[in-house]
DNA sequence: TTATAAGCGAGACGGTACGTCTCGTCTTGGT
DNA sequence: ACCAAGACGAGACGTACCGTCTCGCTTATAA
């Protein structure tokens, strides 16, 4: 009996839709995503409950949406084109650049808050989790699936390493250290990570 | 005024703290972290609310105390001693040994639930966080600081290589799987894993 | 700013007003007046919300002319002219017919529903109880004052009776028993009012 | 499986009882009762709203406790014992007396506004309704009879008279101006009730 | 051997937030 | 211009838990 009540998107509050998102973004940061309520993005967003009721199924897809927006928002500033990661035919020094990067970005308080809450909502919940996977992070380690590809088809990288496997040496303990918090994430670790992780994938001799 | 209020820990009841733990587990792996109160767990081990606040001072503690305590027995069911991570002389083999026990521990759901319900919490609360790494986490490293300082002098690992970086080789992409469940954790990813690493730390040609 | 917003009531939707009436009633009568909305009685007359709120103030407002325009129904139906109290002569029995009328009109639901729902509405929001007593209750009071006035003129009742207040001995214990709920309303009761009530106003011996 | 959740009332707080009924009465004096709101209610006696929704069912049932023990109070402060109308042995003034002090009371804002608010309820909820009457009305009633009982013994009012209706004669048209607002409550009015009443009442010549 | 004081199960309390419902206003597209 | 439809800001609904606070009731020293 209970009907389905699929809104119209086209009558869509934009206005609405992008005063929650800010105010989103701005609570996890400023009080932490457990702290973070709906009731108090609607009020800091000046939105009735039933607008974000409408929308999104849950704090956590509210916060995806707002974070994937802030994503794309950073994306067009930093130069429309879809981004992929330096081939300057260094292997080790490319992936030091972009690790350096991850690690400042990973630093950098306006996305570890956000970040954070959206990887541990989808470490307790499968459909956040994969949404998140889906739409933030898989495209990101297609990135270094590339650039492994062109390292490999230059001799820098053995044949048979699966590539899949093989970024997980960088991006892996990056991301442990960084969720775990159990030493600083510095440049010098970036670096460090690399120079193994390419030895490791280095052409036997 | 308000006094410090330290219970006396001389006369708490056992009964209570056990079934407390398991009520905790049950619940988190019943219901989910989320869904786990701590009136809910009171109910299920037949508890006054005021026995948990008493002794633990939130849901997580509770959990991670629990968590710890199922780590223990489990402990000295295997085998009393100190646990250690074999040395056969082949670090490979070794290693490929624990990533394969790690892998199979991970895919198993009583540790699973619990597992990923508190590093959820620690990733977006520190002091959870400082407490699981600690008393979890850190120790567990450590065994494998010990088995690569041997492979080290052993000539196995070059020298100038820090440890506590090269470890993460191994355990950052397991867990990066295990938390974001990119791709399924198998034998043959743990043994892929081992090799890329271990290669990468080895001396020098 | 704010015009006075007065719509063309030339151009209103005579279909559109008469399903309001229908869908307002059944839904008072069904749900009763606490649980009958302005959005229900929209949906159920196939309407849009502004198409009340543009015509009616008020829930209240809406049911207060919907049970008019049954009133006026049943009263055409019943024969065009307007109606009085029966004058045979015999007040008593005169009063009688009509207390029984009265009181069997109270007994049917499609009538008990919407006027206990404006009544009640009527106690507790003045403007309601006027528009009610107005539109509705002081022209059937006016109807008693004519036939005691007659009845007055006939000797039956002394001089000096003030008879805005003597019809009140036979309406308000009937209202009050209606309205209450205190005991059964029948025939025998509202015979017993109209022998105790006219024998009051009769000329003292 | 839903348990009957039947809170222990011995433990129940007398402080918070009170400052319910305290702000319920001053809410629907202050704001009428269809602006009353339990959260408004709970807020003003700075109570949690579980509590109301713990001990009672309805914003209608608080009303009627809240009124209940006006009631209650000021009967005790008037003088400890069972309330009766007087008995001078003449009914006539002892009714006058006690419909001048109904027009009174019913003319006192304290009392108007929860007792309108409760009688427009219980017009329209009949649970409510009933309880109203049974716990304030009828007892109420109860006193007429017995004076009219006195009455009839004495002769004042003729054999066969059904008391039960006879008192109507009194409190229906009073309740009926009141609740309806048709006309003004004055003492005159009352007067005027009683004499045609009581004549009506009287042995036939 | 009793008293006395702690921990205990139970659950009422003042609160906060939930997710739902309805309000009355506003906007859009169709007739 | 009115209409059906329905998104919107607002806020009350009744429920679920929070963490604190009594209540009596064991239960285990210390007088």
């Amino acid at each position: 009996m209970t009907e389905a009540r699929t809104p119209d998107s086209s009558r869509r509050s934009e206005r609405s839709r992008r005063a929650i998102y800010e105010a989103a973004l701005a609570l996890v940061g400023e009080a932490g995503y457990g702290k973070t309520t709906i009731e108090g993005i609607a009020a800091r967003a000046g939105v009735g409950k039933q607008t974000i009721y409408r929308w999104w199924p849950s704090k956590a897809a509210v916060l995806l949406e707002a974070f994937l927006d802030l994503a794309e928002q950073a994306a067009e500033e930093a130069g429309g084109g879809e981004y992929e990661i330096p081939d300057t035919g260094d292997v080790e020094a490319d992936l030091r650049l972009v690790l350096r990067a991850t690690v400042d970005e990973m630093n950098s308080p306006a996305y570890d808050a956000p970040a954070r809450a959206l990887t541990a909502e989808g470490v307790v919940n499968p459909e956040v989790g994969a949404q998140f996977v889906e739409k933030l992070l898989e495209p990101q380690l297609q990135l270094y699936v590339t650039r492994l590809r062109a390292a490999q088809d230059a001799g820098q990288v053995r044949r048979g390493i699966d590539l899949r496997i093989a970024l997980e040496l960088f991006t892996g303990p990056l991301a442990h250290r960084w969720l775990l918090r159990t030493l600083p994430l510095t440049h010098d670790y970036a670096d460090a990570l690399v120079d193994y992780a390419v030895n490791g994938l280095a052409p036997r001799p």
